[in-house]
RNA sequence: GCCUGGGUGGUGAAAUAGGUAGACACAAGGGACUUAAAAUCCCUCGGCUGCAAGGCCGUACCGGUUCGAUUCCGGUCCCAGGCACCA
């Protein structure tokens, strides 16, 4: 054997194995249980950086840890190759999206493969492809005929110079970040997915996910929002308050002088309605609009509300302003005239567009009625003994505003009605529903369940992304385009300057409709990339199927057992996947039971799976930092792996990344460290190095053993047990090498060179090095070879626990006097209660703590300590 | 602003269901080997105090629950991720 650990050599050696042998190449096979472990997929942006050697070592490390289990894995790898990059990189370099894209794609295909992935590369895909896309166009189709992708204007961020879209990022302080003119809202018209159809099925199926993190399904929760609440219709005042349609039973249709009826809001605290003393409603809503003719000073109010960007923490975190239209509406229960105000801070593509305020109960409300002398109307106190002794059957004071001067702040706190006529002393729950009763009853509002969720706008005036598959006709209005004319390609031959180039080529956009025949032209938008990111883990399955979207493998792989990928993909990412997955289900691409060609007799594997949701267990790996923030290449702080994996090979990198911390946290990025995971390599190496070169042997497999050799066969074997439950129930890989570490440590200290000190010893390196494989794969394909002369590590099953070799005589329990540690005692592994209480206050330490006070309370905790209370 | 996390030595971290705080490493300092360097090996390594044995303090900050809190609860500060057109 070789002395010298050589990084380079060996793990060329053994990715050639590896190749030669497609041993990574995945079949369908029911003779096994399947293990689909998936790592986010990533976008080709030139190089990897350390998030991805962290995501799919991490992947890795999963995928080949449940092969030694005996799993039929497949672990596939891909490219989600459209995106806003890859134009941006276009203008500056001059080179098309497509070509800078498939350099990007064949470098970084060999930085993985340096990296030593167990990967089924037969299954490559890039979701740029049209053999790709032309599946995602024909599920377009499909979902437009069945009404759950529609067309309607949305807001977006304009470019007033270079007459573009902006995305959310390329607003910097309000302006364009090339042309840095101060950007603008405008309405243009969208197609959207019906996601909210889903809303209800995508927040309850999150309790069917036990193998998710807690975080991630609280934010989804959240993201989805689900509340309960009243709609409530405000009457809109004529000039003097005459209301055209329940007034008048003659005019049946709302005159065109008052277009507005009812303004229509949504309230989650409909207990509060007595306390509303105003409306308010967004900039871009029609009686805004309305209100602003013949008004030029709400008018400018109205142009100013529409700089800045659409995005919702630049909306939240402005200064809130609002101008009043002169309007009013009428209070639906007390009849009240209330102004009707616009207010920046209202937006539009949520709710009505229209807010009741309360600014006594609500901190938004309350802050602008301050800044704009809006009256505030207290009509909730405190639950409870509240401060006007209510609890003690006193009368409550005659009437709050007039006897208590304006709150500080306002409350916001769920309580009891005051002030409130008929409603005074309800609480939440009964005041809600006595309010929304008596909406209901004059057919001005009543109960109603919220979402937050939005529909998902998928139109991208963009070039590199797919084509949306519609041809519009004067006469036929959207036509889908028929499935014999997918793919709709994308044309990759292009140059870029402003705008997309699609839209300036007829030979893209001129065309025929599929209907009737006339001239007609192609939709030229092109879709969001999360569309292709969000069905890319079932394609892996059917990867070569030519005729359909999918086959019956997807019926075999899916779901995806293990799903690796980044915090920040917590909510949109994985919302939108969980979303068409959903989907593709209910258009009937997977689910029905049919059984592989050739399946043996296993009638476990064949029992009915859900494939309701996409991804069984999830890992959400934190983010890889760079002096405090996101190693990103936007923020330009990344650290290219190459020249790590190039110094020190991809074992000695995987290493690192794996022991520096715990996958789910944030690593800090530092250059240190790595060092030492090359020395640990080093060490291993040698460590086995010099035991073969006293001859293999075989591993001892138990038995009586002098004092030295039963302990160091206890560590093994609580190695084995600590490192398993590590990497299969904890996912925590940094704990697994840290005792591995300790292992060897301990072998190195080992004197006993008997040949029984041999058979533990050669025990003890089997162990360590296929606990380390999924890590380390390449020298613990090396090494393993060296210790079975000649095995091949992959063929190998993991180690067992041998229980025997865990049983200890003695343990040693902990002392403390009431709470500090006093000392230690050494007793019997079955000592009784009472023996134990005995040693632990017979002892001198104890004593001298106990300072002759008699003991109060002995606590034992078995295993563990005595804690003594005086 | 809203939602979700996080904060432990000089550094990365560990403590798995409330039970010995700092495992395992990195850096640093000291030593061995060497003509020398590298490599390797050994020792020290939270703070204060003490000749020592030891003692006291210490897990962002303030308070609470408990025999016992890094862990649970309430509040505060700071950092990070997401906020629907970055991926």
């Amino acid at each position: 054997m070789q002395a010298q650990y050589t990084p380079a050599e060996i793990e060329r050696a053994a990715q050639a194995l590896w190749d030669e042998s497609k041993a990574f190449q995945a079949k369908e096979d029911s003779a096994k249980p399947k293990y689909y472990c998936l790592s986010m997929f990533p976008y080709p942006s030139g190089k990897l950086h350390m998030g991805h050697v962290r995501n799919y070592t991490i992947g890795d490390v999963l995928s080949r840890y449940h092969r030694f289990q005996g799993f039929n894995v497949m672990q596939p790898m891909g490219w989600d190759a459209f995106g806003l990059p890859a134009e941006n990189a276009a203008i500056q370099n001059k080179v098309a999206p497509a070509a800078w894209t498939y350099s990007n794609i064949d470098y970084m295909r060999g930085q993985l493969k340096s990296l030593g992935l167990a990967i089924d590369w037969t299954r490559e895909l890039a979701t740029c492809k049209p053999d790709y896309y032309k599946w995602e166009q024909w599920l377009f189709t499909k979902l437009f005929e069945q009404g759950l992708i529609y067309k309607k204007l949305a807001t977006v961020n304009w470019d007033p110079v270079d007459c573009t879209v902006l995305a959310n990022e390329q607003v910097i302080d309000g302006r364009g970040w090339r042309s840095g003119a101060l950007v603008e809202k405008r309405d243009i018209p969208m197609y959207f997915m019906k996601i909210t159809a889903y809303a209800e099925e995508l927040l309850k199926d999150l309790d069917n996910l036990p193998g998710w993190p807690e975080q991630v399904k609280t934010m989804q929760r959240n993201w989805i929002g689900k509340s309960f609440g009243a709609e409530v219709c405000f009457l809109c005042s004529e000039e003097l308050g005459v209301r055209s349609e329940e007034g008048n039973p003659n005019t049946p249709h709302p005159s065109p002088l008052t277009p507005h009826p009812v303004l229509k809001v949504y309230t989650t605290r409909p207990d509060t309605l007595m306390g509303a003393t105003y409306v308010a409603v967004a900039a871009e809503h029609a009686l805004a609009t309305e209100a602003a003719r013949g008004n030029p000073e709400l008018a400018a109010f109205i142009e100013e509300c529409k700089r800045g960007s659409v995005a919702e923490a630049d909306m939240a975190t402005m200064e809130k302003k609002g101008m009043d239209t002169g309007r009013f509406v009428i209070h639906p229960l007390n009849g009240e005239k209330l102004p009707v105000w616009v207010a920046n801070y209202v937006l539009m593509g949520y709710g009505e567009g229209a807010v009741m305020a309360v600014p006594a109960h609500d901190e938004r409300d309350f802050a602008f009625a301050k800044k704009y002398g809006l009256p505030i109307r207290q009509v909730i106190r405190p639950a409870g003994d509240g401060e006007w002794g209510m609890g003690n059957g006193q009368k409550p004071p005659p009437s709050p505003i007039t006897h208590h001067p304006l709150p500080e702040e306002a409350m916001v706190e769920h309580g009891i009605c005051v002030n409130s006529g008929k409603y005074d002393g309800l609480d939440f729950n009964q005041a809600s529903d006595a309010i929304a009763a008596d909406l209901e009853a004059k057919a001005l509002g009543g109960k109603r369940t919220q979402f937050r969720l939005r529909d998902w706008g998928i139109s991208r005036q963009r070039y590199w992304g797919c084509p949306i598959p519609i041809i519009h006709c004067a006469a036929c209005g959207d036509v889908p385009v028929p499935e014999k004319d997918l793919p709709v390609k994308l044309p990759e031959d292009v140059t870029l300057d402003v705008g997309s180039p699609i839209k300036k080529m007829p030979s893209f956009y001129q065309t025929v409709c599929p209907k009737c025949g006339g001239k007609a032209e192609r939709e030229t938008d092109t879709m969001d990339t999360f569309v292709e990111s969000s069905w890319y883990y079932a394609r892996y399955a059917s990867h070569d199927c030519s005729d359909a979207m999918l086959d019956e493998r997807a019926n075999y792989w899916l779901p995806v057992d293990q799903y690796i990928g980044g915090i920040e993909h917590a909510i949109l990412h994985l919302l939108y996947a969980r979303f068409f997955h959903k989907l593709m289900r209910d258009v009937g691409l997977f689910g029905s039971p049919l059984p592989l060609a050739g399946e043996g007799a296993n009638d476990a594997l064949r029992a009915p799976k859900s494939l309701d949701e996409p991804f069984t267990q999830l890992l959400t790996q934190g983010m890889v930092l760079k002096d405090g923030t996101k190693m990103s290449k936007s923020k330009g702080n990344t650290v290219d792996p190459q020249a790590l994996i190039d110094q020190f090979g991809a074992d000695t990198a995987r290493l690192f990344m794996m022991f520096a911390a715990p996958p789910e946290q944030s690593l800090e990025w530092s250059d240190a460290g790595v060092e030492g995971a090359f020395r640990f390599l080093k060490r291993l190496w040698r460590a086995v190095h010099e035991h073969v070169e006293q001859g293999v042997v075989a591993a001892c497999t138990g038995g009586a053993l002098p004092a030295e050799l039963k302990a160091l066969r206890f560590q093994i074997h609580a190695t084995i047990q600590r490192v398993t439950d590590d990497y299969g129930r904890r996912q925590q890989f940094n704990t697994a090498i840290a005792a591995v570490m300790e292992l060897m440590n301990s072998l190195a200290k080992m004197g006993d060179h008997s040949a029984t000190g041999r058979a533990v010893m050669q025990e003890a390196l089997e162990s360590a090095i296929v606990l380390l494989a999924p890590i380390v794969p390449h020298i613990c394909q090396a090494l393993w070879a060296e210790l079975k002369v000649g095995a091949n590590l992959l063929d190998v099953s993991w180690p067992k626990v041998d229980a025997a070799a865990l049983v200890q005589d003695e343990i040693e329990l902990v002392l403390q006097v009431n709470g500090k540690l006093r000392g230690s005692i050494t007793v019997a592994r079955d000592a009784a209660r009472e023996t134990i209480e005995r040693l632990a206050l017979a002892n001198p330490n104890v004593q001298k703590f106990m300072e002759g006070k008699p003991a109060k309370k002995v606590v034992v905790v078995p295993g563990r300590l005595v804690n003594v209370v005086v």
